[in-house]
DNA sequence: TTTGGTGTAATGGTTCAACCAATAATTGAA
DNA sequence: TTCAATTATTGGTTGAACCATTACACCAAA
């Protein structure tokens, strides 16, 4: 019914800010941000809350940090990582609808492809581990999720459970409004039937393909309330 | 010749002991860290310093700080990341072979869709711009990663952008061997001016393949490289 | 002219001490 | 027993000072 408010604490602001400088174009790389000291003097906040801040930019791939010298500006298309892409999903609400259609191209592709190898490598006791998922009496959506997990884990590289974690992290929200809807209850749970027979069976192609199929049908609902979404604004 | 040495600070220092205890199990996820002020105490270090340490860890997905309450460990299995990925590569020296190979495999899944969708979505601009690349005269190793990078924009889905820089910041260090040998640099080479026919003439298919027999080729040989490599320590 | 040393200023890194703000636990009144 | 107020705990922020590294200008020796 209601979605967690994020309170932001004054560093994720800050964060914030230079970042939407950054992928704005305002600041370019190679060039050089102000002294910690006046950077923190002209956004009116201390210089410990700016180098946090800055920290996380620096892990998000934004900044390159060096003592003695300064703070520059990375190109972000060259050193960012899948973590700033979230922000810029967030912070850029221009271009949010072309990139929420980039993740589901890529998650369609690689998604099967997980399924495929979990099909061939899966362990007895990740196998196991799904077949008691599918008994559990949980609320769909946490088993949905409990079951991709599963799946990114017998898939036995590594790889794929951080990937699946992003697709997650960026699907948060449309899962309670997904799983809202009857319709879409019952098709992931036969899909969940179909998906853990088929790898506790050792079925790469079968389960392949019965993922693409949920991801094609739910890509459908996605980009429709994605438009929802944006007509609300 | 010789590899650049990287100096760590002491609140990378600080991250990298945490990083360490949480994935070793010491620290399972729920487990709540002791208060910064202890923390900072027990470490011998500044609360600054270890906040750093810790905002850094949040970023990565480890940890949940909560204002009032306190900081606990998530299970980076689910909330991990593909940068803490790149952590655990290192700081894990006994399954980073296991990793690379994870790494190598989805590569040779990721990398050739990449150029199909390149060839398929390329504007006329980054095909100038991939004609111009082959012509200019610059060190292989410069030229492949160029290529690859304007070939992971050419695609049309700023995913793989993100996505290739995981890539190469992971081989980074291979390249500099790789491209010592100059059998290796023909093949690369080679498969430049290969890869770029197929992309200007919008080919995916004889893209995809020409990416995937350079990523065979060049696998074989950086799997012996890492035999050798390990063998030394 | 080139190379390497020296000193200085600029800049990020670290420390200390104090207070603010949110949360959880406790207490006590109804 | 319940719920509101109080208190203690803990992360967030501020300010000032000092440390460590780097870039730069300058100089001396080859």
């Amino acid at each position: 019914m209601f979605t967690a408010v994020s309170k932001k604490n004054l560093s994720d602001e800050i964060g914030d800010q230079i970042i939407n400088k950054i992928l704005s174009g305002v600041l370019s790389p190679g060039n050089k941000l102000p002294p910690e000291r006046d950077l923190s003097l002209q956004m009116n906040v201390n210089r410990h809350t700016l180098r946090e801040a800055l920290r996380k930019l620096d892990t998000l791939g934004l900044l390159s940090i060096r003592q003695g010298d300064g703070i520059y500006i990375r190109d972000f298309r060259e050193s960012g990582n899948l973590e700033l892409l979230k922000h810029i999903l967030y912070l850029r609400r221009d271009i949010t609808s072309d990139i929420m259609k980039n993740i589901l191209e890529i998650r369609r592709f690689i998604s099967p492809e997980m399924a495929y190898r979990a099909a061939q490598n899966r362990s007895e006791e990740e196998s196991e581990h799904l077949k008691s998922l599918l008994e559990q009496d949980l609320p769909v959506e946490e088993k949905d999720l409990a079951i991709h997990q599963s799946i990114a884990r017998g898939s036995g590289n590594i790889l794929y459970i951080f990937i699946l974690n992003f697709f997650n992290n960026i699907f948060r929200d449309f899962g309670a409004l997904y799983f809202s809807f009857k319709e879409n209850q019952a098709a992931s749970e036969k899909f969940h039937k179909n998906i853990v027979k088929a790898i506790t069976e050792k079925n790469p192609e079968s389960a392949k393909k019965i993922m693409n199929e949920i991801l094609v049908y739910a890509e459908n609902i996605t980009l429709k309330y994605m438009e929802n979404k944006y007509e609300e604004i």
